[in-house]
DNA sequence: TTTT
DNA sequence: TTTT
């Protein structure tokens, strides 16, 4: 039956995403994304909990990411859990669990500080293929996971 | 029935949080959030499209509105929508839509806030009633709808 | 700059769908949900509230809508919120907001009992234009706003 | 810094809660849930993906599941993302991730649960602990995480 | 291991 | 009325 797996995070990157360049004219990014939450604990002390994602951006997106994310970007990330199981030579069972992103958008106003126009407000969003952009989006605009494959998004 | 009702907003403040007093020690905020989407057009040109929300936010939030948030902000928010209706002078049904917020953060801080005092990375969330803070929170610090009174949130 | 604007709802249908063909082959469905949350009051005793939202689906999403949904069923929705304004004949403005449907789900195993192949099970989701259903599509399948506009969804 | 970890989910579970009772009167449920997704390929043929999630619930709402739940069973699930992380035997990280229910609602019963006593509508939400419901809640009432512990949520 |  |  038709379900529902969605994931909307905010936070920070860890590292400069890391890109590589597939046959086939195809690109993967994979991303470590930081979401921290403060709280108070029971005796009214401040806690922080980091919970650290990976993420999963490909063709358009992956370069998008490649050219305007760095280590410590804010972004907002809307995307989907995926998880590989496989044997380890132990004969285990292993798992991983990642975020195949769907669409993301830069955060804050001066990512880099003003008067830098090679990381510029960016964002990208779930576009038919046939729109997509041809080369790489301009700074405030909308681009998504345009892969032209066989996966549903 | 048990359902959903969940809005999920990231924009900028059209102009500074109106805050009200009430009796009973009650605060209420009510912001202006432009949430803008750019894109192609058929010719290829670049459209931008900006929607306007009315937040309300209640109690702490509020205060930590009028603190923290002003024109221009950008935020993170999370809310349900409500639908007010009425009979105007001309009895006729008249609606007003707005987002009863739940919790927001404030985007585009620096991850620590260093440096910056005056516009501390801000956030609230729903939190017991019990743990509310006493007193305005700390930077970086999740906050909520914490209102103690008949509403399910 | 590149915002956020989503609006997730789980409830229940409160009339059949009413839809129009308009010209140009193209088709509008409008429909009215209900999302209901129940909670105690301070009174301990059990409190229901109701929400109800203007649906609006386009294009082949219109038409599954049309086929399959009606009164009493219960949905899963995805979307944006969208506010239309305009000058009354007494000069005044008024309000009228709608969520804009960029996809659907229909819950519940049976919808309509047991032994109706005529209200299967049927979801609908983003999809780029060109793979797009030429036909209505078959129950249990993603479907979804594929609409060939200028509209960045 | 203040971040956002949020996961929604609607699918079937894969078999019925497994409930722990902890020392201390604490309670702790998992769950596994499908989400199933149908798109067509490039060939245009039908294609079924499913993932599988690990869900834990903790307190009234992992009781209210045990009661409630079964294998079978639709749920529209929020909560958020958490890995752990440890090594093995042989010195090796090893990661497994789970979504941390916060609120959770049974799909697909009656909106009036007229005539099934044996499966009602059910749902949880964040409720602050104060109001937490001290015996199983009723059926078609919110129901939510109210654990009384350091955790933010 | 679910669901249709 | 915001932002880039």
């Amino acid at each position: 039956m038709a379900g529902v797996n969605k994931v909307i995070l905010v936070g920070n990157l860890g590292a400069d995403p890391e890109v590589k360049y597939l046959e086939g004219d195809n690109t993967v990014a994979n991303l470590r994304l930081a979401t921290t939450e403060a709280y108070k604990n029971r005796n009214g002390e401040r806690v922080e909990q980091t919970e650290w994602h990976d993420l999963e951006m490909w063709g358009a997106q992956a370069k998008i990411a490649e050219q305007y994310l760095k280590k410590g970007s804010q972004i907002y990330v809307e995307g989907k859990i995926k998880t590989d199981s496989w044997q380890d030579e132990q004969g285990q069972n292993r798992y991983r669990t990642r975020i195949r992103v769907l669409s993301f958008t830069m955060l804050g106003s001066k990512p880099d500080g003003a008067g830098n126009p090679s990381a510029p407000q960016q964002s990208t969003q779930q576009r038919p293929a046939s729109s997509a952009p041809t080369s790489a989006p301009k700074a405030q605009e909308m681009v998504s996971d345009t892969e032209d494959d066989d996966l549903p998004f």
